[in-house]
DNA sequence: ACGAAGCCCTGCAAGC
DNA sequence: TGCTTGCAGGGCTTCG
């Protein structure tokens, strides 16, 4: 399931592979993503030049000179390289056969997903302009969380992984930084102290850098491999380790469904 | 305006 | 063994 470390890691892995080429030609085989992929995509696409590979959250955002070709991997999805002429499985879904002889090949099993065309100011669209701060940037801070923050009677954690508030914060990811933090996930938003922000804050860079730290030894993947990153497993405190035992107090971990979402936390170390 | 629930989808695991 | 059922979840959409 990819979140905003293996995006990033995405990101990374493939822009020196492809920035520079141009794309030949453009297959897609199944258009039934989370929105549908446009008819006219390979008109738009083909003969274009790719100039740069950007992310926003965890959407990916690929510029040509005529516009931009705006990714979401949803649940499931990947892209990677593989040589021209590769037979596509049953989930792959949309090729770019670029000039260099490798294909850009998105793959998504569950379709939860996007590949959608963009014309003009991407930041204008109606997914990108309401996203919040970058996680990683320094606009997100512990001042702007606890100053929104005022008044909401939602859950802390649900309060974090809204895409208006802070972008790239997926499941595990809060469930690994509230974990560290010390902050009870069901505790409301608004009831928050400023310093326990802070605390938050530096709890969300701290696992997302880790996890793209780790993402970052499999980059070699990306060309002719599996085109998977390291999905950071061995590293998580909470997630997945419902019953099992709190590295700080010993205690058992206890697993709750927050909006149909797997909530693991510790009830003696998070208040 | 806010917060919760619903929906999209397939692979996998558990249960019978 | 082969079915059925349930679960996983990002993020937009709808409902209350």
């Amino acid at each position: 399931m990819p979140e905003l470390p293996e995006v990033e890691t995405t990101r990374r892995g493939l822009a020196p592979h492809i920035l520079g080429r141009c794309i030949e030609s453009v297959q897609v085989r199944e258009p039934r993503l989370r929105y549908p992929v446009p008819p006219d995509l390979a008109a738009r696409l083909e003969g274009s030049l790719l100039v740069d590979l950007q992310r926003r959250g965890k959407y990916l955002l690929l510029e040509t000179p005529r516009g931009n070709l705006l990714l979401h991997l949803g649940m499931s999805g990947s892209l990677k390289l593989v040589p021209a002429g590769q037979a596509p499985g049953k989930h792959d879904h949309v090729d770019l056969v670029l000039s260099s002889g490798l294909t850009l090949r998105y793959t998504d099993p569950r379709r939860f997903g996007m590949v959608l065309w963009i014309e003009g100011d991407p930041m204008r669209h109606a997914l990108l302009e309401h996203l919040g701060p970058e996680p990683l940037g320094e606009t997100f801070a512990a001042d702007y969380l606890y100053r929104r923050s005022r008044g909401r009677k939602m859950p802390v954690k649900s309060y974090i992984m809204d895409s208006r508030v802070v972008v790239g914060v997926g499941n595990i990811y809060a469930n690994e930084a509230l974990y560290l933090a010390g902050i009870h996930p069901l505790r409301k938003a608004g009831r928050v102290s400023r310093a326990r922000y802070a605390r938050l804050v530096a709890a969300i860079r701290e696992v997302l850098l880790a996890a793209i730290a780790q993402g970052g030894t499999s980059l070699r993947d990306f060309v002719g491999g599996d085109g998977r990153p390291g999905y950071f497993r061995q590293s998580l405190r909470v997630y997945g380790r419902a019953g099992e035992t709190c590295d700080g107090c010993e205690g058992p971990l206890r697993e709750i469904r927050l909006g149909q979402r797997s909530t693991v936390y510790c009830p003696r170390c998070q208040r």
